[in-house]
RNA sequence: GGGCACGUAGCUUAGCUCGGACCAAAGCGUCGGACUUCUAAUCCGAAUAUCGUGGGUUCGAAUCCCACCGUGCUCGCCA
């Protein structure tokens, strides 16, 4: 409706203008404020005023004289207010809105393969709140995408070749059970950090005889990963194996899935990190210094090393060849990474490029670390929120929610313990990660657990709530008739369906910026349209046609609802 | 110090990419109202803003440009 309304619009303007004799590059079409039936305007009469000779309303009143509607479908009528030129719907639009189901929002396929890659935290220990953007937000991007109809994969890349993992490896192997703390949580990720956490700490303290055999040790495993020796690879890949597969069952809570976890070893077993070095070399920007083969990129701050003085690869050396890879098998490669991988991420986009690749296809969406009020969380140092502990709080906070609300509850529909538990799970859950998903992404943010699990502001409860109220509705309203859109008086259930009709314009939209923040806002805009309906028109108490069409409109909007909060990853409750 | 990002009511944010009906929109908090009526995790109303500061471009700037101030990130043969 939206998509093609609007589109309607652009062609009739761009004919009117070019009817007038006026530049149609330039169509100045905006979203009318609230008050006005329009679903679009154009301001455009501001800009050719002067070339007009003649006042801005003049000038839209001669180009809304211009405009033929005749065949139009979704454009009912054209008026012009004062300077604006403005599009109201026909009847056609409001009964499409009517009709959305379970496929509402849904885009057409573009036919694009799309690979988003995010979270790909390096498996060290447990995921903590510093990172919890990444999953979130990652997950809110693909989601977006997909329903903008491209084909999604998603990816963690495993960075299980770099320094990190080779001190993992000498730790665990070094390091005995009887040395270490207790673990925090009984999963494996907690039980194999206490490795990590005790051999930095020995490499920071102990004495240097010491420290220089541990640096022996994990400098062999460097080599030997360099090498493609098997017997390194088993050693390392066991530590990575374990720690992720801990990580997976916490971000599975979220829940975040992945369609492939790809390891940086895949390509350097493969041979391709050499292949992209033998290329790297022969580049007019590489240069060798100080024993190590560097590239000198144009507008970086510093040279991008790619082959270190003994002879291993580095982190971005390997991405290189990850990202040949997407190109070879994707159309379009997005990345979700934090605001401290920025420069690093030029560089690669860069080399990419200089590699003769065409890095129009990478996108990348930057954010900002989550950071405690005495400074930045460490898996190393220990320092930080456990995501697990966050989820956990979130739970028990909204259990008490639902049990204090449960005697002034009007509903008679007797919650049983499985769907107290059900509706915890799903507001406390949905709070953090509305909360997370509903900012920019680059704004910073102090981690308060007060701020992290407000159900009040505006935050996913409301929004569920909505969704719940529809589904009691619609639990005793039994058949959901198709409704007749003439039965749709009231000004609120006209705005409900204008909102519902928008959907498929905010997705197009946010999906082109990578922004799934406006789909949070989107929800709230259409929690408040739909509480504007349900406080004027009583959908089970009506009859007739009224009541059908009213049925209907709660059946639209309640499945709307419901793709708006899959995109953002909040689960939408039933009842509450 | 260089580069990048962010700065909007007391607090948390939307609007900024694409300037226009914006003498700026929400939530929390404050104050006052609405449940014998489809779930009050709701709704209605009141008060609260030099849109960081200064300049510029424009018929028009929260939005674009420049400078400055504040905060964060970054400037490793780490990732």
């Amino acid at each position: 409706m939206f998509i093609a309304f609007r589109e309607e619009v652009s062609a009739v303007l761009a004919d009117a203008l070019d009817d007038c004799g006026y530049p149609s590059d330039d169509l100045g079409i905006e979203v009318p404020p609230e008050e006005f039936d329009a679903v679009l305007a154009s301001s455009v009469a501001f800009r050719l005023a002067s070339e007009a000779g003649a006042p801005p309303p003049q000038v839209a009143g001669e180009l809304a004289d211009a405009v033929d509607l005749s065949e139009t479908i979704y454009v009912d009528s054209v008026a012009t207010q004062g300077p604006y030129v403005n599009f109201t719907p026909s009847k056609t639009y409001f009964a499409d809105a009517l009709a959305v189901r379970e496929e509402s929002g849904r885009l057409d396929s573009i036919g694009d393969s799309v690979v988003v890659e995010h979270t790909s935290a390096n498996p060290t220990g447990p995921v903590h709140v510093g990172r919890a953007r990444n999953p979130i937000v990652g997950d809110a991007v693909a989601n977006l995408l997909e329903y903008a109809g491209n084909d999604v994969d998603r990816h963690y890349y495993v960075n299980d070749a770099g320094r990190q993992m080779a001190v993992f490896t000498w730790a665990y192997e070094t390091f005995d059970e009887s040395d270490l703390p207790e673990p925090e949580r009984d999963r494996i990720e907690y039980d194999m950090v206490r490795y990590y956490r005790t051999g930095n700490e020995f490499l920071e303290s102990a004495d240097e005889t010491a420290v220089e055999a541990a640096e022996a040790e994990i400098e062999s495993i460097l080599q030997g990963l360099e090498a493609g020796d098997d017997d390194t690879y088993e050693r390392v890949g066991e530590v990575v194996d374990a720690v992720l597969g801990g990580m997976k069952e916490c971000l599975a809570r979220l829940p975040a899935a992945f369609d492939e976890f790809v390891k940086e070893t895949r390509f350097m077993k493969n041979g391709d990190t050499d292949d992209v070095v033998a290329r790297l070399k022969s580049l007019d920007e590489a240069v060798y210094e100080e024993d190590a083969w560097q590239l000198d990129l144009d507008g970086f701050e510093k040279n991008l090393v790619f082959l270190r003085s003994d002879g291993t690869s580095l982190y971005t050396t390997r991405d290189l060849a990850h990202h040949e890879w997407k190109f070879d098998n994707y159309d379009r490669a997005v990345t979700v990474l934090g605001e401290d991988h920025k420069l690093q991420a030029g560089q690669l986009k860069e080399t990419l490029g200089l590699l003769g690749n065409d890095t129009d296809q990478l996108e990348s969406v930057i954010y900002s670390y989550v950071n405690l009020p005495e400074g930045k969380m460490s898996t190393r140092a220990g320092t930080g929120i456990d995501l697990d502990d966050l989820l956990d709080e979130a739970i028990v906070r909204a259990r008490d929610e639902v049990e204090s609300r449960l005697d002034t509850r009007d509903r008679d529909d007797d919650l049983e313990e499985a769907d107290i538990e059900r509706i915890a799970r799903q507001v406390g859950i949905g709070a953090v990660r509305y909360d997370i998903v509903s900012k920019q992404p680059t704004k910073a943010i102090t981690f308060e657990w007060e701020r992290a699990l407000d159900f009040e502001a505006q935050s996913a409860p409301y929004v569920q709530y909505v969704h719940a109220r529809c589904c009691g509705i619609l639990d005793d309203a039994g058949e959901v008739p198709d409704g007749d859109v003439d039965a749709l008086t009231e000004p609120e259930a006209r705005d409900l369906l204008r909102e519902i009709a928008r959907f498929e314009g905010v997705i197009d939209e946010a999906a082109t910026d990578l922004q799934p923040h406006q789909i949070a806002t989107y929800t709230r805009d259409l929690a408040e349209a739909f509480n504007a309906f349900y406080r004027e028109c009583p959908v089970l108490s009506a009859e007739g046609e009224v009541r059908d069409a009213r049925v209907a409109l709660v059946a639209a909007a309640r499945h709307t609802m419901a793709n708006a909060l899959d995109i953002i990853g909040v689960e939408a409750p039933v009842s509450m």
